[in-house]
RNA sequence: GGGCGCGUAGCUCAGUUGGUUAGAGCACUACGUUGACAUCGUAGGGGUCACAAGUUCGAAUCUUGUCGCGCCCACCA
């Protein structure tokens, strides 16, 4: 045993420990043990976006309280830990950083700069995570853009194409104009705000009264196909089957009904344009109306419209011609109002009315989105939706309820997965198009043994480079992200493995832990390529993390100014307080910021010292009278070391948290693990039993039997206590461990090594002397009431003790009247009636009066 | 519109399968404290468990409904 240091050193500790843990390795993976001890983490690879936030320190504690436990537990963890470190937020950075735009230079430029900017940001993740403490395996360091990574993405895609699972097609798709690419179904977000609706009218062919539709995108009159009517409207009859003429483009369009139209909004009768709304396509492809593109991918309105043919006719051709001139080059918002000035002119907008709009935009750029035909890559998501709820059903999700997000999402799909993005800095689609005579666009795909490839450097086996055109289009990161397992495991599958034995046995991994706002893209998309490649789920638990609020509730927004910084925070209280509150937090639910509960971790991180250094005084002594011998709690109350039965009651009663722990951890519940070790930690162990013992630890000399059971008791205690608290503060428990072992043979190095967590087997009986334990500490309580009420001191010495009534002491608290004695500093203890000179006060569960016979006090 | 979560002390939250008198920390009040700890201790005040009805010997807990807050999904002319 050490000597005890003065003063406990957050900061010195941290720097400390972390040497030393990656000095030993502490947390690697031990590929020697049997698999069947494997426990393997999905970490999240965080997005390398330049943002660190209070977020990563909450939600990546979390995880690693869990993985600590997993680990003291006996488990051998696999916990890696990568960045993502392409797609848009990384290019959004790299354009911050160096003041570039990526669409305006050529793309090897830009991945280089990329390349040069992101390394200062990994190593901000790499200080934080480690100061954190987040006990990954450093040596399984992984990038999502690293040539291995790129290598799995590719044989993902690979393997899915030549499945059929994954292909190229040319139709309507969401696009996001502002970054100039194609978005899947879950980048899109809703925001409100007040439209216009704007009623038109469109002549009929023939006469007649027109019929006025209602539109809040005036400027897609132009890619008008049909006038959608429901067969219900009071006008249908008359309607359907004449053509109505389009204003200001004149072009004659047919009048269809159908149910989809909601009679109760706005005429009534609506314009299908090449494409308004999701709506649009559906009657688009049900009545095979014609694509008529009148916005390009810039989001702007197209110039030279093919109208006048006799696929696009035009009543008034010439019209026609001034209102596209009007508006060629015009971004949406600035066409509708020009549009809307036009009809204004020409007496065509008969009424305006304002209504809430909800519009769907861009989740990164925030702009409205278009449906813009382009040739994309989709993966097959829709026709599969009851297999991805089966394998969500065969998860575990913690919490359960959150499984529901899962299913809400699935049962909306509108859109399979669309992973091609026509950006700059991502894992590339691995294809290329042949221009060869005879097979002209064709599409060459690498063998696995070729990736990865670049197909705008690399070139298909057996062709020319003007053979061949490349596929520009670079991943979603979402695409490579959603095999992060297999980015560890190191295969796809069977047929795509780099190391299909480390695939084998890693894969389905234990554990995913994330946060819930990414169930519908990262937890939705793993789990649809593990479907995918091995009709498997990716991991046998899904731990969902809430969210870090402000201290109000509200949420933390640089608008709001209310961003906390993490590093500063964990300056002011220290990682482990910082960490003590992240485990007050349960799964799925949202955590304010707590400066109340970041300073009751502070107390115990300071409390958990000093209590062993109580202990460690006591112990120190008796270990250098070579009278602590300890083995388990268990063995020496059977040796009869222990056998006071106040020691044996707080080693029952320690088992018994030690049980309650063990059960929440091994059901993620780790809030409730802290909760139940604090509690039996601050209130039995330091408010009482620290107190009751006093008397038999400041011995002289040898030790007596009963000196010998209160340190045996300490040390137990002591050590249990620390392994408890290592998950949640691991510094202050692995210092604290190091004077308990430091130099001692044969004892691990670290508290939070494999194995290190307490066994049930070497605890006590739980609950061991439970009756004379709790009505020593009841009758205590009544006889520190007494002082406090009498406003003395608790040292406050009494001449008698009277527990009140007809009581038989012994058989109530055991051989213990010598520790009552002492802990409340009377001289004798009797039961009966109180002396009438005594004051006397209940104990807490009413059981007992107490009466003592205080004695004045001298200054 | 459908769904989920939450609503318990002034504040932040716990409350296991329904079971004596609903708990903790902070805050508040009084008192105490020269050897583990003022980052402390002891004691105290403070709750119609959102509301209503029901089931039950018994409800914070189960059922139904209402209200409020947050979120997910859908609609979106």
């Amino acid at each position: 045993m050490k000597a005890f240091p003065d003063k406990y050193d957050a900061k010195a500790a941290e720097a400390a420990l972390n040497a030393r843990w990656a000095d030993e390795k502490a947390f690697q993976w031990d590929p020697g043990a049997p698999a069947d001890s494997d426990y393997v983490i999905d970490t999240p690879p965080p997005t390398v976006s330049g943002a660190l936030h209070i977020g990563h320190v909450y939600s990546y504690t979390q995880a690693d309280i869990t993985a600590r436990y997993m680990r003291m537990s006996g488990r051998n963890v696999l916990y890696p830990i990568g960045w993502d470190d392409n797609g848009l937020p990384t290019e959004r950075l790299v354009e911050k950083v160096k003041k570039v735009r990526g669409g305006t230079m050529a793309r090897e430029d830009f991945v280089a700069l990329c390349k040069d900017v992101i390394p200062e940001y990994e190593q901000q993740f790499r200080d934080l995570f480690t100061r954190l403490a987040l006990s990954v395996d450093w040596s399984r360091e992984y990038q999502t853009i690293s040539d291995e990574s790129r290598t799995i993405s590719q044989m993902s895609f690979l393997d899915l194409y030549h499945k059929g699972l994954l292909e190229r097609r040319l139709e309507p798709s969401l696009w996001d104009p502002a970054d100039r690419t194609a978005l899947a179904q879950a980048e899109v977000e809703e925001i409100e705000r007040e439209g216009k609706l704007n009623e038109i009218p469109f002549q009929i062919e023939g006469g007649g009264e027109p019929a006025v539709i209602a539109t809040t995108r005036p400027e897609l009159i132009g890619g008008c196909g049909a006038l959608m009517i429901h067969p219900e409207h009071p006008r249908a009859q008359e309607l359907v089957g004449k053509r109505a003429v389009s204003p200001l483009y004149n072009v004659p369009v047919p009048i269809i009904a159908d149910e989809a139209v909601d009679p109760e909004k706005g005429t009534g009768m609506v314009m299908c344009c090449t494409f308004g709304d999701i709506q649009d396509i559906n009657w688009w492809r049900a009545h095979r109306l014609p694509l008529r593109i009148v916005i390009d991918r810039a989001g702007k309105m197209v110039d030279q419209l093919e109208i006048g043919t006799d696929d696009w006719p035009s009543l008034n051709l010439e019209e026609a011609r001034e209102t596209i001139a009007a508006l060629a080059g015009l971004k949406a918002a600035k066409a509708k109002e020009a549009i809307l000035e036009i009809l204004k002119e020409k007496g065509l907008l008969l009424a305006q009315k304002t209504t809430h709009q909800v519009v769907p935009v861009a989740e990164r750029s925030g702009a409205p989105l278009e449906i813009i035909v382009t040739p994309q890559w989709f993966i097959k998501t829709l026709e599969f939706k009851d297999q991805i709820l089966e394998k969500a059903n065969e998860i575990t999700w913690r919490p359960a309820y959150m499984k529901q997000r899962l299913e809400s999402w699935v049962e909306g799909l509108k859109w399979d997965w669309l992973i091609s993005r026509q950006r700059h800095f991502g894992v590339p689609l691995p294809v290329w198009y042949s221009k060869r005579a005879g097979e002209e666009g064709k599409m060459i795909t690498p063998t696995a043994d070729q990736l990865p490839v670049d197909p705008m450097t690399d070139l298909p086996e057996g062709y020319e480079a003007h053979e061949v055109e490349p596929e520009r289009d670079v991943m979603d990161t979402w695409a490579t992200s959603s095999v992060s397992p297999q980015l560890n495991t190191r295969a796809i599958n069977e047929d795509y493995a780099l190391d299909i034995d480390s695939h084998r046995r890693q894969f389905p991994m234990a554990l995913r832990p994330q946060a819930h706002e990414i169930i519908r893209t990262w937890a939705f998309y793993t789990i649809v390529k593990a479907l995918h490649h091995q009709n498997t789920v990716p991991w046998t638990n899904i731990a969902i993390s809430g969210w870090c609020l402000a201290g109000d509730g509200s949420k933390m927004s640089k608008s709001k100014g209310n961003v906390v910084d993490p590093i500063k925070l964990l300056d002011q209280y220290g990682v482990d307080a910082v960490r003590f509150w992240t485990g007050t937090s349960r799964l799925g639910q949202d955590t304010a910021l707590s400066e109340n509960t970041l300073k009751q971790g502070k107390r115990v991180v300071n409390k958990l010292w000093n209590a062993t250094k109580l202990a460690h005084m006591a112990l120190k002594a008796a270990d250098e009278a070579g009278a602590l011998n300890p083995t388990t709690a268990r063995e020496d109350i059977d040796s009869g070391a222990i056998s006071h039965p106040l020691d044996q009651w707080l080693l029952g009663r320690l088992a018994e948290t030690v049980k309650a722990a063990t059960e929440s951890f091994e059901s993620y519940e780790y809030a409730n693990a802290q909760r139940v070790i604090e509690d039996f930690f601050w209130r039995t162990y330091c408010d009482n039993y620290l107190e009751i013992v006093k008397r038999r630890t400041r011995f002289e000399g040898a030790p007596s039997p009963e000196d010998v059971s209160a340190c045996l008791t300490l040390w137990h205690a002591t050590d249990t206590i620390v392994r408890l608290y290592a998950p949640f503060t691991p510094y202050v428990t692995d210092s604290l461990y190091d004077v308990l072992y430091g130099d001692q043979d044969g004892a691990a190095a670290t508290v939070h090594a494999r194995g290190q967590w307490p066994k049930a087997q070497d605890q006590a009986e739980p609950g061991v002397n439970r009756a004379e334990g709790e009505a020593f500490t009841q009758i205590l309580a009544a006889a520190r009431k007494v002082k406090s009420e009498a406003q003395v001191s608790m040292k406050t010495p009494a001449s008698t003790l009277t527990v009140v009534g007809d009581h038989d002491l012994s058989a109530l608290i055991g051989e213990t009247v010598e520790d009552l004695l002492a802990v409340t500093n009377a001289e004798t203890a009797q039961t009966g009636d109180a002396p009438a000179d005594a004051k006397a006060a209940g104990s807490p569960d009413e059981r007992f009066t107490v009466a003592l016979q205080l004695q004045p006090q001298e200054k």
